[in-house]
RNA sequence: GCCGGGAUGGCGGAAUUGGUAGACGCAAUGGACUCAAAAUCCAUCGAUCGCAAGGUCAUGAGAGUUCGAUUCUCUCUCCCGGCACCA
């Protein structure tokens, strides 16, 4: 074993083995206690894999290889997440199809995915394009349709005039399209909508039975954003129209000075305003707006009052003026406030410009008034539904039918999967019309309830529709006549742990768990929520500190790594680097570190010396370390206390000693774990074998007792363990000497750890 | 503004029912080996005073609780991330 560790030809060695024996196939039917450990699966860009995969992969590898060792049925599976515009956007670069590009860039993402030893189940592979696959996706659209909770309709969306395609709204940063960084504008059309707002309070509150980390909960509280309040209905004066408030302090009800209508409320349109002119250009102009300029928080606030009308005060009776201002929004609440200038702070402002009177009030019992002015009691949120139509290419196609005569009419499920045609042409128009609606071929069809002419649909659905539910998909990946065999889902789901990125926080985590829920309503899958634990690693940043990306080239390629480190000190280094949960500063140089432990590791050979007392209590200490660290994704620390154990066991190691490290380190770097054992003559190390400690052993004999003056550390003296008070006080006394001599007041003794004495004078 | 997470040596970071601050690793310095270099091995490695023994200071800042605080409480500063004219 002298000869140097040769990573290529060990780790190609095991990586075939283990593909030639499919040894990490869950199976469908076992007695062991089930455990479906699940990441994100991958876009596959034209990028490749980078080191953010790498870290969240190999931490859920190393819980899936304990558990497989700990005796579990381990369903680690992966796939590939791969509709979307980069795809397309190669695509119309090169000239290649998408369906080509995609191709190319999994065959490239499972090559590398399989030379860092990652043990997936590769049988249950799953792809968003393969029409097997988007059949299922598509079937259940047409259940939300069934159910109403889709529905086409004309609105106000963003609008990448970049990426010519309509955005929802949690692809909208900073007014900006998440993608490409253009600036979003407002364009009125007609969308397919996914009404998730009707699962809006139960994704709210079932968050509390889910064991999700803890800023992921946050954000999406955040995001749905929950607020109760009334709702009150103000009646126009002269005239039987009225206008309905909401608002979460109907305690100010009489201090409310004039009211403020969103400029997109239908309101304006009914009602006999004399400078109508006026008030139409301030509507037409906020329309145009996009939110960043609507939504500048240093922004004046502007509006226009509708002259000749009033609203009048369901409190006091009091008529009271009307505005449209663009700082009332549309769609949120009922579009429109009631203004309580000395309450609120922009409707101050907003007041303090227009010489609106602002007048303190006595509150109100929240609850009582709104009963006495007949108002409603409701919960608001600030969620929308998803704006589900993509006027790309590629995508799902939507299965959905236009007749003249029947309206919109779905496809029926056994014409599933509607498949996208090949074409030549897919770039995306100016026009906001999908590619696909230039083939009339394709569009042209008949309506599947009265036989006539008709069209299909041509909008595609977003890229957040296929990982929605391919985590279900996995539990019986090759069903062709249901999305996944009732029997098989009752088996394997809900995914136990679930590990990805935190920046999935308001969206496929969101959608996914809303899809769920409608599925579970329906019947189809047996629980409420799809995930029980959700964790989250940090970012990798560049050596400087910055974010990683190619046009700033500071990446690092896995490819090169693995080649000149090898895969094993690859992951080894990758959860060494820091908490799993923080952001952490790549840096190639500090892989050494991870480097020479494993060539350390190469070179320790068991002897039949026996276990001495000091290793045999860390060896304890280091099994219990280590499994209780991979269960916290503390990796960082978990690899720590292998390499205390090694640097010890370096003195010397009995061969069952050496298998137990063997069998610790097998996840973390399974590669040469598993080489060594087979070298030594070790039984195999992946399967049914994890160590456990004894728990008499985790301290020695003697332990080391600090001894302490005030509080300052004044020397050490090891004690038996159990050494009595008397013997030990009389013991650090001795120890802390010239220090007691100003007269000891009292005595702190606590075993195993410390003494403290107290003295005058300090 | 609201919410979440942070701040510890030259660097990444350890340290929880409050009990030796700096584990482990990187870098650095000195030495061994070598013709030499790389690799490897040994030693040193928070600041400061001291020949030394040893002392003092030190976990973003300031207070507090305690025999004892990186850890608990209060106030504050800065950094990262999310949300934000949401009535």
């Amino acid at each position: 074993m002298a000869e140097k560790y040769d990573h290529k030809s060990i780790e190609k060695k095991w990586q075939e083995r283990w593909e030639e024996s499919g040894a990490f196939g869950a199976d469908d039917s076992s007695i062991k206690p089930k455990q479906y450990l699940l990441v994100e699966f991958p876009f596959p860009s034209g990028d490749g894999l980078h080191t953010g995969h790498v870290r969240s992969y190999t931490a859920m590898d190393i819980v899936a290889r304990k558990r497989r060792a700990q005796g579990q049925n381990v369903l680690y599976p992966i796939g590939w997440d791969a509709f979307g515009l980069p795809t397309e956007n190669y695509a119309l670069k090169t000239g290649k199809h998408p369906k080509a590009v995609t191709e190319e860039n999994t065959n490239n993402f499972r090559r590398q995915l399989k030379s860092l030893g990652l043990s997936f189940d590769w049988s249950r592979e799953v792809n968003t394009t393969d029409p097997k696959y988007y059949k299922w996706t598509q079937w259940i659209f047409l259940q939300l349709f069934k159910k109403g909770l889709a529905y086409k309709t004309k609105t106000l969306i963003n609008w990448c005039p970049r990426d010519k395609i309509g955005l929802a709204n949690e692809e909208v940063v900073d007014g900006a399209c998440e993608r490409c960084g253009t600036l979003v504008e407002k364009r009125e059309k007609e969308q397919w909508m996914l009404a998730i707002t009707k699962y809006a309070q139960r994704l709210y509150d079932d968050l509390e039975t889910v064991d999700y980390i803890e800023a992921a909960k946050a954000g999406q509280r955040n995001w749905i954003g929950p607020s109760e309040g009334a709702e009150i209905t103000f009646k126009i004066s002269r005239s039987n129209l009225d206008v309905k408030v909401f608002t979460t302090r109907p305690d100010t009800l009489f201090g409310a000075t004039y009211m403020v209508l969103a400029p997109e409320h239908p309101l304006i349109a009914q009602l006999s305003i004399e400078n109508k002119a006026e008030v139409e250009s301030y509507v037409q102009a906020a329309k145009k707006k996009s939110d960043i300029e609507r939504g500048a928080l240093d922004k004046e606030k502007t509006g226009v009052e509708l002259q000749g009308v009033k609203a009048i005060n369901p409190a006091n009776k009091e008529e009271i003026p009307l505005y449209v201002a663009d700082y009332v929004l549309g769609g949120y609440g009922t579009g429109a406030i009631m203004a309580v200038p000395a309450h609120d702070e922009r409707d101050r402002e907003f007041a303090e410009k227009y010489n609106l009177p602002i007048r303190e009030i006595e509150l109100e019992d929240p609850k009582e008034i709104t009963k006495k002015v007949v108002g409603t009691w409701v919960t608001n949120f600030k969620l929308r539904d998803w704006v589900f139509s993509r006027q790309r290419y590629w995508g799902e196609p939507i299965p959905m039918i236009n007749c003249a005569k029947c309206g919109w009419v779905p496809v029926p499920e056994d014409q599933l999967p509607v498949e996208l045609p090949q074409i030549e042409k897919y770039q995306p128009t100016d026009t906001g019309e999908s590619p696909l609606a230039t083939i009339a071929e394709w569009v042209n069809t008949t309506c599947p309830q009265c036989k006539g002419p008709a069209k299909r649909e041509t909008d595609v659905m977003p890229n957040w529709a296929g990982s929605s539910w391919y985590y279900l998909r996995y539990a019986d990946p090759r069903n062709d006549t249901a999305f996944a065999a009732q029997d098989k889902l009752k088996y394997w789901t809900p995914v136990d742990w679930y590990n990805g990125g935190m920046e999935h926080t308001t969206l496929h985590l969101l959608y996914s768990r809303f899809w769920h829920k409608f599925l579970f309503d329906i019947g189809m899958v047996p629980t409420s929520e799809p995930y029980l634990k959700r964790t989250s690693h940090g970012l990798i940043l560049a050596e400087g500190g910055e974010k990683m990306s190619k046009s700033k080239g500071n990446t690092v390629s896995p490819d090169e790594l693995v080649e000149r480190f090898g895969a094993d000190t690859l992951r080894l280094y990758e959860m060494f680097i820091g908490p799993f949960d923080q952001p952490v500063v790549w840096s190639t140089q500090s892989m050494t570190g991870s480097q020479r432990f494993l060539e350390r590791v190469w070179k320790l050979e068991p002897t039949d010396a026996p276990l001495s007392p000091k290793l045999e209590t860390l060896l304890n200490q280091t099994i219990k370390k280590v499994g209780e660290d991979i269960e916290n994704l503390k990796m960082n620390t978990a690899v720590s206390a292998l390499m205390i154990l090694l640097n010890e066991m370096e003195a010397g190691v009995s061969r069952d000693a050496y298998k137990i490290f063997l069998q610790l380190l097998a996840p973390f770097a399974p590669h040469m774990a598993n080489e060594l054992a087979e070298q030594a003559e070790l039984d195999p190390i992946d399967w049914g074998t994890w160590p456990s400690f004894d728990a008499s052993k985790l301290a020695g004999a003697t332990s080391t007792v600090v001894v302490q003056v005030n509080g300052k550390v004044r020397g050490k003296i090891e004690l038996a363990v159990g050494t009595p008070e008397g013997e030990a006080l009389a013991a650090a006394r001795i120890t802390a000497g010239k220090w007691l001599e100003l007269g000891e007041k009292k005595a702190v003794y606590i075993p195993g750890k410390i003494v403290n004495f107290v003295v005058r004078g300090a």
